[in-house]
DNA sequence: ACTACGGTTGAATCCTGAA
DNA sequence: GTTCAGGATTCAACCGTAG
């Protein structure tokens, strides 16, 4: 195991990503330190934009990509939770992985997004929620209250986007702190351009980030270290 | 087949509310004559409120009812909608029963209460949703517009509530209205207060319902008498 | 009143994979 | 080939509000 891991699970370090595979990298985690795993997997829609080609192809969308979720319920603590984000039209293969992962899905949270995507326009209601199932190993309780099913947030604009599928720091950082305490560990298997690891920093948890594209990692990285610097002054 | 029926589906009357087991109602309708099924059904829970016994328990509520949705099917006109209500943790079962019965799900839509219920207060998101399954019979576009796949719309206040279940005319009203043009006929298999009944004859679309219970029967009645009268005049 | 602005809503678009 | 449906979006127009 690399050294920054160890010393993020020690605690003497307060984060790290690691640019690699998670399917490789979730194998070298010992078993049962994570509080809280959040993922926002590839959900398998190989989709190209084709009105614009800013972002190139997902990595691992062929399928719905859920294989990380038996590694995520080994290196949970007892009491921990996942929260996965999907979509309404993958939702159930990803609820049948986590459950067959051997943890408990408690409630299906609904992002609502404010504006719309697109779809078709003919005989679909235009998408503008994604879904995110909760779940727990063993038992849990919420340690800061109990938030909504629902939970509205304005997507992030096109001009501030660093990464086609980026989720608002202002969405996860309430998720964040009312599934953990202070000092907790949060690991983000697909952590894309880190926003969980930048809401995780802000409000004073502990994360390790794995991303597979060196560049994603790269931008993350910086985010990252951009929030750790806020964070301390 | 019920005099009044035929009335209804020949156009010489508007609608017609039915006290009976829709399951054997059902199948005494001709083929492909119904716009729109929208269903509420029981979603198998059960659930006798120790708080309240206002209500009491529901007729078919043992498990997930959904052996309407075949006959749905049939009674559809190609090109027809069906709208069916349910909840986070029994969806998966009715999206199955939708496509076997020979549907073709298109969206998950979002009804957002606003305010949420009870539930298991330590380790679930507070329920402030429900799940409602959009499926075509074959193809179709909105006549008017395509909706969002959130609706925002508070529940039925308490106070107001004379079916445990009630779903608000508000709600329903620009759903009937986006799926259905004027003068087409909607069709509610669980009928129960008769929101779906009270919205389609305030915008103009005919409407036979279904509904087991005679107390509820006898209020969806009155309820779609008083719209009529309204929408008259 | 008239403009500027921001938050919302409707709808164009065009490549790709599957039939 | 050729058609057709569909899609992890983007953009322009519109409306209510504030200055």
């Amino acid at each position: 195991m690399k050294r920054r891991v160890s010393q993020v699970l020690s605690g003497r370090r307060r984060w790290t990503l690691i640019n690699g595979d998670c399917l490789t990298e979730l194998r070298k985690l010992p078993d049962g330190r994570v509080h809280a795993v959040i993922g926002d997997p590839p959900y398998g829609i190989s989709y190209q934009s084709k009105h614009s080609r800013r972002f190139n192809l997902l990595a691992n969308d062929a399928r719905p990509f859920h294989w990380w979720l038996f590694d995520a319920q080994r290196i949970l603590a007892d009491g921990g939770v996942l929260l996965c984000f999907c979509r309404g039209d993958v939702q159930d293969v990803f609820k049948d992985a986590i459950t067959h992962a051997g943890l408990h899905v408690r409630s299906q949270v609904i992002w609502d997004r404010e504006y719309h995507g697109a779809g078709d326009c003919a005989s679909t209601f235009a998408p503008q929620h994604d879904v995110i199932w909760f779940a727990t190993k063993g038992r849990f309780a919420f340690p800061n209250g109990r938030p909504r099913s629902v939970l509205r947030c304005p997507k992030v604009s096109p001009r501030e986007l660093v990464h086609p599928t980026q989720k608002p720091v202002r969405l996860l950082r309430p998720l964040v702190e009312k599934v953990t305490r202070p000092n907790q560990l949060v690991l983000d298997p697909t952590a894309g351009s880190g926003s969980t690891g930048v809401a995780c920093l802000q409000i004073g948890r502990r994360f390790i980030g794995i991303e597979l594209d060196p560049d994603f990692a790269k931008t993350a990285r910086c985010r990252m270290r951009q929030a750790a610097h806020q964070a301390a002054s």
